[in-house]
DNA sequence: CTTACTCCTTCCATTGACGGGAAGGTCAAC
DNA sequence: GTTGACCTTCCCGTCAATGGAAGGAGTAAG
């Protein structure tokens, strides 16, 4: 199998693809005679691993772990669990961080008529000549 | 004031200082006659925007426009407020995208006992050999 | 056989917003 | 006069790709 055609079976661009083979993330199965990327069905599965893995949020560094796992039988679900968690307990700080942004900005912007006139609190507060808190 | 105070004094490290002066989003006073980037009270001000601004998620090109604004006299707060309120929508966007992937992480690893056993739900539901809903 | 078209290869540059570190000039204090 | 802190420019690295150029390979039609 090409490249282009396992890009498309695994929903990722020929690019990433790849990317994915240059840094030795997934690499293909070999090469044909004419220097093509040869990849095969088992390939083709860990692109599409990865595939859901960055899409749940993990690292290319994660993903190799992930794939370290899913390669061996020998694993212990313990340490997917672990680092399953870990992503759930980043996830869950971003979400704080960004709520916390967006009430500071949203008070910021209540406070602003939002109208013609030059005054506006979002500016002033964001210069730090209004009490806004942070 | 030279460069190392002007960043202790708006909080910003020096390289990121050096960074706005090169990228022209804030520029020194001037230069001293040994080559050294001179800064005024009013630099140190809109240091301390950016910074603030930066810490609101707003990108380095909306804090360009930000500044605009911040220093034009006949500015109207709408259009500040516009800006503002673009920023809340995205953040709440981006919180939303981050809750999806955690509810769908947090079932899978709900499924996944987490002994020694390689048995894995969660890798199960990376490769896509379980129903997992996405 | 030539043309046309798609697919593949490698290599290089770019993104955003800096951070690290080298090589070298400047300044104030002791 | 010699530390030590501070400043300058310059270049490379980050992360995870993405865009594009230059050129080779495969297939079908005219």
């Amino acid at each position: 199998m090409n490249i282009g055609t396992a890009a498309r079976t695994s929903g990722l661009p020929t690019k990433t693809v790849r990317y994915y083979a240059d840094i030795g993330l997934v690499a293909p199965l070999g090469r044909a005679g004419n220097g093509y990327r040869a990849y095969g069905p088992g390939e083709i599965q860990r692109l599409q691993f990865v595939r859901r893995a960055r899409a749940f949020g993990f690292s290319v560094v994660e993903c190799r772990e992930l794939l370290g796992l899913y390669g061996d039988r020998d694993r212990a679900s313990a340490d997917v669990k672990r680092l399953a968690l870990a992503r759930i307990a980043r996830l869950e700080a971003q979400m704080r961080e960004l709520a916390a942004l967006r009430d500071d900005l949203a008070r910021l912007a209540d406070a602003c008529k939002g109208d013609g006139a030059p005054d506006c609190p979002i500016l002033n507060g964001l210069a730090g000549t209004a009490a806004t808190g942070c």
